[in-house]
DNA sequence: GAGTGGTCTAGACCACTGC
DNA sequence: CAGTGGTCTAGACCACTCG
């Protein structure tokens, strides 16, 4: 393609826009994975017809999304959940005397079932269409902190196993995306203050309705796609939720 | 300035940034107010001595920390909390139906106090400096949603009075800023689940000990100096707190 | 039409990395 | 030293706003 040349578009964007485009594709598609380099910028320009300049404009927005990563004199990188700086950007939970705290995933159950209708529309599913649902534990220094109950596409992480999660040394979404190809690029949150049920007030060892943040969230991959739905439920005795207003 | 001619300071920074610093100094020491638009890109391209695309890079970087605001054809603002997009920047509050409700802020109480030692780190002020205090109720559609208690130093906002707060008809940071010359540029949250206290209970109309969200704000202005400090109590019966985790 | 920001290019040079 | 991203420039042209 030589977008240079080509006739506009009906619906006007710039050249930066349908370059970002095409690398977007480039990596929904698989052709760059996780962590690997692109091409170089001078090979893309060559690549797309198109200046250096614009590549630059193009990657800086997918860089400032957090979809790329720069580095100096080395290349262009594929960002990934392994990254240690991924970490904080889903899990927005400190101890409430700072500091930094080792933390470990506790998978307690994973089965199939369908859809309900509330799962359905979260993951923009049908009713009835097969999903997983996890559930598991979050512990602080040891101690329980969140109960999380995890609903994904039985499509797309149909071969999902409690062993699986047992087995896996790293975060969640780094398994999705090593052993899945799904790559988490945006999630959405909704807070609330709940009293804890018994089940969640046990597992946390906390008093039955004594008050619990739940956090609900919808995590997207590329092209927006719906692709998990949770509910956690956050002790705050010792730890509290940051948010940075910009 | 002719800054491309200069010898390289101690400290390495690109020439786009040094001019992103004199921009926020201009912003920083009202030269340019809020609202208003800023010189052209030729003219401050001419003014600091640099090619337009060096200062397009500052603004840019500027633009995206939502401190000047682009518009095509019309020129370059300086953002302010008047403009109606500015509103949810610090809100993240939203009926649990969807849609959009009307609000309202309720001033109840403005008081003069010495800062204690809480107060006065978080505000960076010394322990008995003079601050303010103001308590205040924010409904939707009527009724009572959060109880804010809010702490600001004294010696930059020390004509507010609760009449002011009461006659002003628009956020609490539109009034700091076109009243005090104080805009906040970013903000600190830490979130946690609480039972309601007595008093809060009542004002939010929810029962004694029923699960609250407790929203614990530092707002900084111009260099990263914080200048409020403030507890809010969310009742998230009918509502909740959104995130965007980009 | 004049003035603004927005896009695109081409080329030079700098800063960082690793062989 | 070669290869990468990062900065800076100068100039052309486009898209939008307003008088």
């Amino acid at each position: 393609m030589n977008a240079s040349t080509q006739s506009p578009p009906a619906t006007f964007s710039p050249l930066y826009r349908q370059i970002k485009t095409l690398i977007l594709q480039a990596l929904a598609t698989g052709e760059w994975k996780s962590g690997e380099v692109i091409p170089s910028e001078g090979e893309l320009a060559i690549r797309f017809g198109v200046s250096q300049g614009t590549i630059r404009k193009a990657i800086d927005e997918l860089a400032a999304e957090n979809l790329l990563l720069r580095r100096q004199g080395k290349g262009t990188f594929v960002a990934s959940h392994d990254d240690p700086r991924a970490f904080f950007r889903f899990l927005r939970l400190v101890p409430l005397s700072g500091g930094i705290e080792p933390s470990r995933s506790v998978p307690l159950e994973c089965w199939r079932a369908k859809a309900g209708p509330e799962a359905a529309r979260m993951l923009g599913l049908n009713v009835s269409d097969p999903i997983i649902i996890i559930r598991r534990l979050l512990e602080f220094s040891g101690k329980p902190v969140v109960a999380d109950e995890i609903y994904l596409s039985g499509e797309i992480f149909g071969a999902l196993t409690l062993e699986m999660l047992r087995d896996y040394d790293g975060s969640l979404y780094s398994l999705f995306e090593s052993t899945f190809g799904v790559r988490m690029i945006r999630a959405e949150e909704r807070l609330r203050a709940v009293p804890a049920d018994r089940t969640s007030a046990e597992l946390l060892g906390v008093a039955e309705g004594s008050p619990l943040l739940s956090v609900e969230r919808v995590s997207y991959s590329y092209g927006d796609r719906p692709v998990e739905w949770r509910r956690g439920l956050y002790s705050t005795e010792q730890h509290c939720y940051v948010n940075n207003l910009g």
